[in-house]
DNA sequence: AAGGAGTTTTTCAATTTTGAAAGATATAAG
DNA sequence: CTTATATCTTTCAAAATTGAAAAACTCCTT
């Protein structure tokens, strides 16, 4: 495989956490010469030193301490791989994902989704990363992007609109600095603007959701999308609607799921929710400018 | 390695993607036999079938189709690995991680965190999840432990108190149902209390964020910090302090980062901070009972 | 200082894995 | 219906990996 091994990585990982060879060996029932022997390869592939070996045992350089983290979020994404086996018993839920921009506005209008009497409880996932509805990760999407897949289906929401935003106490836009999406992970349009522009960036964030805590709090000037900017009577924007950020919102559900009854419910909940809001969302209901 | 290789996961996701032995190996290198024989193994070692088998390709089984969503993961997971090679430059930060609950305390009082004129930006990394600052995943953390390895140094914030909320306008508290964290990912003794008692559930959640908006929107009863429940007019106290679920809070660093001039500064205004809100974070600051 | 424990590295034979080639099968096109 | 194409499975020899055993080294205890 012409791609770094992932169980390599994961003997690094056990190396760097045993601080050696005879540590991850027990761990792992390999042997300490086979390890050793990988960890080589695996600094020889990568043309970086990982570690900083002794007859002690290794410990890590820079660029292996580095590493190490990352490896971790791997091991903790493989968690579930194992859980999968002990499957659990199946209550009655309904899966929702979304961003945490738009999971502000779901749980404010909440009372609309889940009513008293539902034969089925509502579970919100709220997440910027993108999950699999395809592989049932989630039974509902709302997603930027209507349905790729064959045995996707969906339906589109809204047409949403985006603008600069402060707190209305924060005084002259024009001396305020720019609350913005950290650029390693901005991966829409969205989350990049910012650092498009030539604005002076004061702090950064990982969701819309704390964007828009930083910006409600005076942090300085946000760009979120209208539906959540035009709902706080404490933020006013801070500049017109941004023309080149349009995205759309659609529900995005398995193919076999449409007719579900409980899916089936909560989707026509969705869209009557977006129907009645049609005009906040597209960023024609400014509160304050 | 007696556990599931991780290697033969990534390549499951290969077949299960492109629908046989023929893409796969084409994106892998490695030959349609070699990974039939692994996916064979695979079964075999998990008991599972993954796959329905025809002369035209690989169809994946009900199982396979859960697991593949689960690999989907541990994928994006391990896209951070290969972009630590590219390191880009580093640009002067203070990556600051807190649970979504603590991130909107925080929020709230950013002005005190970032001032103008500060040679750094702060990033917050906003999170359930546990990121390592031994490893530099964060510089700094809010945790409800101190730190426990020898490379990590703490100092201990604030004693934290809980209690269930509702909001304010929803009505009577003895009619209300009960808004909870997933139980599946349910970590802290205050994320499972709700499950520990008999309410009734209403709806679940992912984050504390979520939970809160959730009741801020009249969704029911949920149990909160009372740092966040008591600094929202919005929400009235549901009932009294819930005396199980008493949590600290201690700011987790990396011992080498103690001294340095950024992360000190940020330290100190931390510090200065949870020394300021004391009774709140202590549940004595009820607005609404 | 000597001995013991623990760890890593090297050597070599055994075991496992791999891919080339051949065979089998399904589907599409003529 | 026949032929061509694409895909999967099986066989066998070559290549790669592995672990046992021995050697080398460091650190701690007596």
């Amino acid at each position: 495989m012409k791609d770094i091994s992932w169980d390599d990585l994961r003997l690094f990982l056990l190396v760097a956490e045993t601080g050696g060879l005879s540590g991850a060996a027990r761990e792992s029932g390999l042997s300490p010469p086979t390890i050793g022997r990988r960890m080589l390869a695996l600094e020889q592939q990568t043309g970086q030193a990982l570690f900083a070996r002794s007859q002690t045992g290794y410990a890590l350089t820079k660029t292996g301490d580095a590493l190490v983290g990352k490896v971790r979020v791997m091991h903790a994404a493989a968690q579930p791989v194992h859980s999968l086996l002990d499957a659990a018993k199946e209550t009655p839920l309904v899966r929702l994902s979304a961003g945490t921009g738009t999971a502000l506005f779901l749980a404010d209008r909440f009372q609309q989704l889940s009513q008293p009497g539902d034969p089925f409880r509502l579970s919100f996932v709220t997440t910027e990363a993108v999950l699999d509805i395809a592989h049932r990760e989630v039974d509902l999407g709302i997603r930027s992007r209507p349905a790729q897949s064959g045995n996707l289906a969906s339906r589109k929401l809204a047409n949403i609109r985006f603008a600069p935003y402060r707190s209305w106490s924060a005084g002259e836009p024009e001396r305020l600095e720019w609350v913005a999406m950290d650029p390693a992970i901005a991966r829409y349009p969205a989350a990049r603007w910012v650092h498009e522009q030539s604005h002076p960036i004061r702090v950064l964030a990982n969701s819309v959701a704390t964007i828009y805590q930083l910006v409600r709090s005076g942090g300085g000037i946000g760009v979120m999308p209208c539906f959540i900017g035009d709902s706080d009577p404490g933020l006013a924007r801070a500049g017109p609607l941004i023309e080149e950020l349009r995205e759309e919102q659609h529900l995005v559900m398995h193919a076999d799921d449409r007719h579900q009854p409980n899916t089936r419910r909560v989707i026509d909940r969705l869209a009557t929710l977006y129907d009645e809001n049609r005009d906040l969302l597209a960023g024609e209901r400014a509160l304050r400018g």
